[in-house]
DNA sequence: GCGTATCACTTAACAGTGTTAAGTATCTTA
DNA sequence: TAAGATACTTAACACTGTTAAGTGATACGC
């Protein structure tokens, strides 16, 4: 489909748009904007793009795999105790959507409609995020400290309580009364405490 | 702003970008098209709305009216248990965005900046629904069978987790493999479980 | 070296968008 | 009957994504 060779001019496309994706959102974004900025027409973007949609999804995989990155890290930094690490893995997906609210746009908040529809293979890389979490709360029933019916739809709750909670604050729609970081602490607090283990009742703790 | 007689053709073009809007979605809504459908030319509609995002403004509106009228529906048929009102009340609100997709995106999806900057009087028509919530969980805090730091921070954390369900089923971004019904259980026990007192540990449960 | 094909790009254009300015009937009122 | 308001229209502007056709340079086979 594209070009198997690198021209250059598409790494430069695509750098340059996701500096523009960042500096003055998704909305304003237009080829013909894209164009100038590269110092090409507009139609030269297609020779290295299908369509604008296909642009945007190469941006999508960078953030994808920014985020999978992040998360990893997270991961790695937090390798005994699932509870904790089911937290900062929380804090940090809710940290990545404030702190790339373009990015977080994009990736997670287009329709497939609206966007040409997602190809699968993508779907899949995106998927790799919530594999990290559900991991975690495999390593967390594993060692009996937490628990629920399945692993995968605890997996797609979370991550539902966490985006609502970022895309709630990103378009501005939560109650200006309520400070975003007591939102976001309550959030997680509830998506952590819908799946720990009952504590045992039958085991009376030690001292 | 607006004329203050309603010369009919407002009432026309309210009623045939709704259904326009519900029939072909938000996002191939035009002025042309609204205009080709009610007969007339595009530009009359700028004679009663100041302009698109206005005329979706008032869609909104009554997309919220509706979704309050829901809501206090089910606080009227569940008087006595702020629990069993809180359930049947996030239920409401899923099965409302899953019923009205295009509804529920211009009223839930999009941005205020992508819309003309949404007018404050609006937000407190759609914060009514929202209050709805509050008074259940202030109910049940009340009667000592809910628990919660801030009632209004719990609020805003459960519609967040009951938004990010809804707009990622609309948006299609739940992994196939899981069944929406599932989903969307596990999403409302968990937003329940978020807000219930702890099982007073020294009273013994009966038998 | 010559002709041809290919590559990387351009210009011009199409069909669509929201929106505004100016024009035109019709109906009301002094 | 003249003036003015009312409710609409047409034409146009500046934009959008996208395609068809054209251009100039470079590479390649003979």
């Amino acid at each position: 489909m594209q070009p198997s060779v690198d021209t250059g001019l598409r790494r430069v496309i695509l750098d340059s748009t996701r500096h523009l994706l960042i500096r003055d959102g998704y909305l304003s974004l237009s080829m013909r904007k894209i164009a100038g900025a590269i110092g090409y027409s507009a139609t030269s973007i297609y020779l290295h793009f299908e369509n604008k949609d296909a642009l945007i999804h190469a941006l999508i995989e960078e953030g994808m795999d920014q985020l999978l990155e992040a998360l990893k890290a997270v991961e790695a930094a937090h390798p005994a105790d699932p509870i904790a690490r089911l937290q900062a893995l929380c804090r940090r997906f809710v940290d990545f959507g404030l702190e790339n609210p373009e990015y977080y746009e994009i990736m997670f908040m287009l329709h497939p409609e609206r966007m040409d529809r997602y190809p699968a293979e993508k779907y899949r890389r995106a998927r790799r995020n919530l594999d990290v979490i559900a991991a975690t709360l495999a390593a967390g029933v594993a060692q009996g400290i937490m628990d629920m019916d399945d692993v995968r739809v605890a997996t797609s709750t979370i991550w539902g309580a966490l985006h609502g909670a970022v895309s709630l604050l990103l378009a501005r729609r939560v109650d200006v009364r309520i400070d975003p970081d007591a939102f976001v602490e309550a959030t997680i607090a509830q998506t952590i405490r819908g799946v720990l283990a009952p504590v045992a009742p039958e085991v009376a703790e030690p001292g």
